[in-house]
DNA sequence: AACTATTTATAAGA
DNA sequence: TTCTTATAAATAGTT
């Protein structure tokens, strides 16, 4: 938005980046408040410098709120809501262990009990193992959910890159296209201008009814 | 920016606060992304939706990363304490209880019947609970660099999902062109060619210095 | 999910 | 840096 469209590329000259930089960012932050009182959300941007300053907002008050917020959601996501289905397609398929309380409700009443025998202490390990085992299959499912998720975006992400590539070469045949155009164009015209050092000017495209 | 001017409150009706929502997001996004580039800096944008999902940008591998540049020291707390809560899920209230390995070893030892003395025994627990420590820590640890490593792809997706949508715009842009300059050159020619009995289309494209 | 009429952001220039 | 202004970009309301 200006008096020239910009190539989305680093600008290389220090001063108009720092220009730039300091405009823009004021931009983002605007838009970021605004988007947080519109509609009514929770909104956080941090931008640091390469001089290393550090420029933040946020919508609710501090940033480290926020950020507490970004960890318990990564937490819940990526331990609770895995396990607890993780658990329920166990528990499912294992009908013999019916619930982890049940499991852990009959040692506890063999425990309250004045003397435990014996038979008490190896039902006590018996349960123990059967718990391990659960822990242990509920470890893997995660550890597997995981490494699929990683690969199945592994394969996007290659999918993509793929297409991304296909798209820039047609890009470039439809430019090269038009270039061709623009000379026929001229040719129509009988226009043969710009001899000498200065190039036509930026052609731009204007819509009409 | 539209056909009004909005005032900066609350969007009192819920469905075009989602939809203004869903809009104003990806801008926020777009300009973040832009601000990383064109001035080489590190941004992220976080936005909880009060729905409670997240949405994030970040122009570093991970929103993590930033993260940690906040609060370094919270990361071992962070997850150690994590991979305790699991075992806190599956063993319930069973607070007694400390680890695994403390339950297998003592009642494993006294079946034994090999008369161990309390010392050894007890020995033995805390051994068992110092390795069991080290398990979580280690479990902890390799769940982080999988969360880490899942969300850089994540954020690599979202580039590049965006990347190809621009890339698909700039390309109809350029057909557009190409189409609109194939008429002009039908004109020059003399050619009023509407095999379709169409007139030219409403908006033409016309080429200005 | 597209489409415009408008508003807003901002690149370049002073 | 700050102000101005021409132009690009975002988007509010509409279909």
């Amino acid at each position: 938005m200006g008096r020239k469209k910009v190539e989305l590329k680093r600008i290389e000259n220090k001063s108009s980046r720092q220009v730039t930089f300091s405009k823009r960012r004021n931009g983002l932050i605007k838009k970021a408040h605004e988007l947080s009182v519109l509609c009514d959300v929770q909104v956080a941007v941090l931008t640091f410098s390469n001089g290393g300053k550090l420029y933040e907002f946020s919508s609710v008050g501090s940033i480290a709120k926020i950020l507490e917020r970004y960890k318990s959601h990564s937490e819940v996501m990526a331990t609770s809501s895995k396990d607890a289905n993780d658990s329920e397609v166990y528990f499912g398929k294992y009908t013999n262990l019916k619930s982890v309380a049940e499991i852990l409700q009959i040692p506890q009443r063999k425990l309250e009990g004045s003397c435990p025998g014996e038979q008490t202490l190896s039902e006590f390990v018996q349960q123990a193992t059967q718990l391990d085992a659960a822990l242990k299959y509920v470890r893997a499912r995660k550890m597997q959910l995981m490494l699929e998720s990683v690969k199945s975006l592994q394969d996007k992400n290659a999918f993509c890159s793929q297409q991304e590539k296909m798209l820039k070469e047609e890009n470039q045949q439809l430019q090269k296209q038009i270039v061709a155009m623009k000379k026929g164009g001229e040719i129509y015209n009988g226009k043969v201008d710009h001899p000498l050092g200065h190039p036509p000017q930026q052609t731009t495209l204007c819509l009409l009814k």
